[in-house]
RNA sequence: GCGCCUGUAGCUCAGUCGGAUAGAGCACCCGCCUUCUAAGCGGGUUGUCGCAGGUUCGAUUCCUGCCAGGCGCACCA
């Protein structure tokens, strides 16, 4: 049996499961099992509180239920006790030499340790940024060019089949906004009401001037649709560039228009009417998604006989289903949170399943600190930060791990000045040093003739403290993972990265790996760097999913 | 006015769909390198989990109300 924690738990639901079944027992299994690494040592290497969840209306108390477990598990080859606590927790030890198999099992899984097939099967759709071609990407963008991708890591890692999709804004009236802006920049004019400003207008207007002279001598209205293009193209062809630098992968860069050229918009329009929420009032076509509790209807196409954004937005929606998406996930920043309603509305006016079928994680804002002070980001003041910047300021792996370090539902405050020292303020590396650290002992390992390889490990010497704690550790990864997946929540991998880092610190001063000076080289120089080797694979699959780099020296 | 998010140590924040004595880093004090990376480890100090009720064997966690901060409420995009 393979010994990481999500066995075990799938063990336990598995006597539940058996003892429903054969009638000792009627309860309702819950969707997960709950299970942790006690901070208590006395409480075992695994405790769970499963007896008490599910004792309420069972007719059995906690401790009864937990000793019917307690029977079935006692059974199986790697647990060596359960006890049964207080009200009813299960603590649970496991097999000394069993635990240690998950060395093994790591080195032998590599990379792959850590996956599993949770949503196997799942088509996900997972649209995040979408920012206007009418600018840089900034830091209004970034947590989520570092959360999102992470995000699609995590979810591939449990077997969904993921779609990173960047819907371009190429249609309407910023875009407009943003071409006449360019006119009036390389005509020296005044930036037109509600325009663009900043240095990097001008710049732009000039070198599309520069390349192609002829775009003056134009009559007005064709020279504003070149001024757009040109913009247009210059700036989605930045964006793409520097979301690669941030290590930022889309699979699919969605254009606007052409979902209004494609006729998936009059489409998305069919299909909504034949579903029966659609009606017309004031001369404007409207979707009631009051039927599904908005707070207003919305407007899809306007008197004047033109779509709204909302129009784009259902069709968009529609399309993605049709392009065989089981689940699309929305990344929205904290302004955009009055959609949340609508584009679930969007999904149940489609016939769909708004609780199954579409997902929206609203992102609060990233504040940011320099020098003491607060950024205050102005687009017309100038100050904004681009994802440029930052990444020029703290590097890629500072920056994106501390975007995701936090739960996105919390404001999160940037400074600049922590991130740009090599301390432990800046948690990335703490975890990148326990990686370099370990690949330097593996380096040593090697010079020294000490075999660190799975047929070289023999488990039943790791009994040490710290050596049980790193092991127990190790094993929990695949269940963070999974729990990191179906919570949407990138920042458990860190978090989690963050602990196993300390622990193998922890060991490393208490347990020396490899002989020192004349000392001969023995079996248990060979258990601890198969532990630390284990430990390593660990850390890097953990940063892969970060899109952090695990760095061999330091 | 309505809605969403947040409120946990001096600071920045974790806290796994209610669980055992509420945690980490920073900051402050004291220790640890003649041998694997000291970007590390050990020890010490720090709490009205915003406030008030409710549900429960049990609440930082769930419900209601209030207070404070952030954001949003278009035939704009």
């Amino acid at each position: 049996m393979s010994t990481h924690s999500l066995a075990l738990a799938d063990q336990i639901r598995r006597a539940l499961e058996a003892l429903v079944s054969a009638g000792e027992l009627s309860v309702a299994i819950p969707s997960v099992i709950s299970l942790e690494r006690p901070k208590n040592r006395d409480h075992g290497d695994y405790a769970s509180s499963i007896a008490l969840q599910v004792a309420k209306g069972s007719g059995k108390s906690p401790r009864e239920i937990a000793e019917l477990l307690k029977r079935d598990l006692e059974r199986l080859s790697d647990v060596s006790k359960v006890d049964i606590a207080g009200p009813g927790f299960i603590n649970i030890t496991l097999e000394g030499a069993s635990a240690a198999q998950v060395v093994c099992e790591i080195q032998s899984a590599g990379a792959r340790y850590g996956q599993s097939k949770a949503l196997a099967g799942v088509r996900i759709n997972l649209e995040f940024i979408s920012a206007n071609p009418t600018g840089p990407i900034h830091l209004g963008h970034t947590r989520w060019a570092a959360v999102g991708d992470s995000l699609a890591r995590v979810l591939s890692a449990v077997g969904a089949s993921v779609t990173c999709e960047f819907y371009i804004n190429d249609r309407g009236k910023q875009l407009d906004l943003f071409g006449a802006s360019l006119q009036a920049a390389a005509a020296g004019m005044e930036t037109p009401e509600g325009g663009y400003h900043g240095e990097y207008i001008t710049d732009l207007a000039r070198s599309i001037v520069v390349e192609d002279p002829l775009i003056l001598t134009l009559e007005r209205d064709q020279q504003f649709i070149e001024f757009r293009e040109r913009g247009y193209a210059a700036q989605l062809s930045e964006q793409k560039l520097v979301l690669k630098k941030f290590r930022t992968n889309f699979d699919v860069w969605f254009s606007e228009r052409s979902l209004h050229e494609s006729g998936a918009v009059t489409h998305g329009l069919t299909k909504l009417r034949e579903q029966g929420h659609v009606f017309e009032s004031d001369g404007a076509t409207w979707l009631r998604t009051t039927d599904f509790g908005d707070d207003k209807d919305r407007v899809l196409v306007k008197s004047d006989g033109s779509m709204t954004y909302f129009s784009s937005d259902t069709a968009y929606y529609i399309n993605k289903r049709e392009r065989g998406f089981d689940i699309c996930i929305y990344m929205l920043g904290a302004d955009h949170h009055g959609y949340v309603q609508r584009l679930k509305t969007i999904s149940a006016c489609a016939g769909d399943d708004p609780e199954y079928n579409i997902h929206i994680l609203i992102g609060q804002l990233v504040k940011i600190m320099e020098g003491g002070e607060e950024v205050k980001l102005s687009k017309r003041a100038g100050t904004i930060i681009t994802l440029e910047e930052l990444i020029e300021k703290v590097g890629v792996d500072a920056a994106r791990y501390t975007l995701i370090r936090y739960p996105v539902e919390t404001p999160m405050v940037m400074d600049v000045d922590v991130l740009k020292k090599n301390t432990n303020d800046n948690p990335v590396y703490y975890v990148q040093y326990a990686h370099a650290r370990i690949s330097g002992v593996l380096r040593n390992a090697s010079d020294l003739n000490v075999p660190h390889s799975i047929d070289a490990f023999d488990p039943t010497l790791l009994t040490h403290e710290r050596e049980n704690d790193l092991i127990g550790s190790l094993a929990e990864f695949p269940r963070i993972v999974q729990g990191a997946a179906e919570l949407r929540e990138p920042h458990r991998i860190s978090r989690y990265l963050e602990e196993l880092a300390g622990v193998y610190h922890r060991f490393y001063s208490d347990c020396r790996v490899l002989p020192r000076g004349e000392e001969p080289i023995s079996a248990i120089h060979s258990a601890r760097a198969n532990l630390s080797a284990a430990t390593k694979q660990v850390l890097a699959n953990g940063l892969e999913l970060l899109g952090v780099s695990a760095p061999e020296r330091m």
